[in-house]
RNA sequence: GGGCGAAUACCAGAGUGGCCAAAUGGGGCAGACUGUAAAUCUGCUGGUUUAUACCUUCGGUGGUUCGAAUCCAUCUUCGCCCA
């Protein structure tokens, strides 16, 4: 049976260094589970392995789509899919590797399939969400989804207008859509999550901020701040790094912002992981792969 | 030596007699989450295991008042001004 390794944590947790030891002593590739990484142009602040470490192992997924793409968990389910079978063709073992929850938990479990949203569809919706508010949209999902409107976050409008979106597009209730439903792989997963002290974890993140400060951070972040309001480009260290450029922050005061962001981007990852049930403990990878 | 101003919860900072365990922001903590997720959203943050409840807080002490973070006296510390 194939076998997907899939190793996870917390932002800065060493996750990328461990998944090359991994693939290398597997001899094997990397399939990449970020969302930010997997954009080209922004390798600083993803914290995109090096050349060297990228030329150790094939990496899959890292700086592949252009800045404006819109991309979600659900194609990265597909692609990421789509690799394993190529890899699988003369391998047993793939490497998965990435903090981004949603990515990994779509790769493990799946994702409803969800029509896409035609771009005119969500800016029709777009305008009239701007034109009526936020009351207006909840009037909306009330009436075209009783059912989700009494399960979603209302105050979370993102995901109210998602839903409205979807409903447009699919015709049907966006509560029909939403299974939940866990697809079975036709290989093992088996999903290891790095742990370790929150204090140690915090002072690699100060660490790993200042080492993108010094590999510069700011002059990444100069490149494409004319491109700010893309969603890509919503991704810590840019946004504050966007702050300072517009003179509304400081630059001192900008990196600690993004150390502090960091921090509570792992927070919510540890979150997120917490009640993951099937995730074992990265050392039993270790063990496994390094002294048997 | 004299004059004025300030002292509030982890920090900053509102509040100037009851509606104050005390606005707001920061920080911290906890959580939600199936479609741009490094996104988006929520709760808690004096103590009492629960609380529309009780207790202890607004620099110290002593007063005034039915009632004080708020008024008075005094002390302490800090800042500014005049000598």
């Amino acid at each position: 049976m194939k076998r997907a390794i899939v190793i996870t944590g917390p932002t800065a947790s060493g996750k990328s260094a461990l998944a090359i030891e991994v693939a290398r002593r597997l001899d094997t590739h990397i399939i990449s589970a970020d969302s930010r990484q997997i954009y080209r142009g922004i390798p600083i602040v993803t914290a995109v392995p090096t050349r060297e470490e990228l030329a150790i192992v094939p990496h899959h997924l890292i700086e592949v789509l252009p800045l404006d793409a819109y991309y979600s968990a659900s194609q990265f389910e597909q692609q990421a899919l789509r690799l394993c079978d190529e890899i699988f063709a003369d391998r047993d073992t793939v490497v998965v590797c990435g903090g981004s929850m949603m990515y990994i938990d779509a790769f493990c479990n799946g994702i409803d399939p969800l029509p896409t949203v035609p771009d005119d569809i969500r800016r029709q919706l777009s305008a009239l969400h701007a034109a009526n508010g936020n009351d207006w949209l909840l009037e909306r999902l009330r009436e075209l989804d009783p059912v989700y409107y009494e399960q979603v976050d209302r105050n979370n409008i993102k995901r109210v207008f998602h839903a409205v979106e979807i409903i447009m597009t699919a015709g049907c209730p966006y509560s029909e859509l939403r299974t939940g439903r866990k697809v079975e792989r036709n290989f093992e997963i088996e999903k290891y999550y790095i742990d370790m002290p929150r204090t140690l974890l915090f002072d690699r993140i100060n660490a790993r901020v200042d080492a993108m400060v010094a590999n510069g951070l700011e002059e990444e972040a100069r490149t494409v701040y004319s491109q700010r309001g893309l969603n890509s480009l919503n991704t810590v260290g840019l946004k504050e790094m966007f702050a300072y450029f517009d003179g509304t922050m400081d630059r001192v005061t900008a990196i600690e912002r993004i150390k502090k962001n960091t921090r509570v981007y792992a927070k919510k990852q540890m979150t997120w992981f917490a009640r993951d049930k099937e995730l074992l403990d990265a050392t039993l990878l270790r063990k496994k792969i390094f002294n048997g």
